[in-house]
DNA sequence: GCTCTGACGATTT
DNA sequence: GAAATCGCCAGAG
């Protein structure tokens, strides 16, 4: 199984309302720095519906981007129950 | 098979 | 504390 396709097993097991970073999912894939990689991976694929990607956030709390808008990606976390401000989630 | 790209991350200024 | 810099990896051209 490639890199890829553990990432995609990954951001897939992410339950409900809870949020990834991307070097968790890099860790989980095989490398706890491939970070980049991760997201570069999801944005080629963009597979928006086969697999959550909506809940892979970045390290730092932001949002990091997203294939159909960081905007769209945003609406989707809070619609999930999630808290951002400012583009950055709050983890209560 | 080499080079460029890119939804990141940690450090330094 | 915010902004810029360097370093990292895997895919695609």
């Amino acid at each position: 199984m490639g890199f890829k396709e553990k990432v995609f097993s990954a951001v897939k097991m992410i339950p409900k309302g809870e949020t990834m970073t991307y070097g968790k999912v890099a860790e989980i894939a095989g490398n706890s720095m491939a970070a980049r990689a991760v997201g570069n991976i999801l944005n080629k694929n963009k597979n928006l519906i086969i697999v959550p990607c909506h809940r892979v956030v970045r390290s730092d709390g932001r949002v990091g981007g997203y294939a159909g808008g960081t905007k769209k990606k945003i609406k989707l976390l809070k619609s999930e129950g999630l808290e951002i401000k400012s583009g950055k989630i709050i983890l209560t």
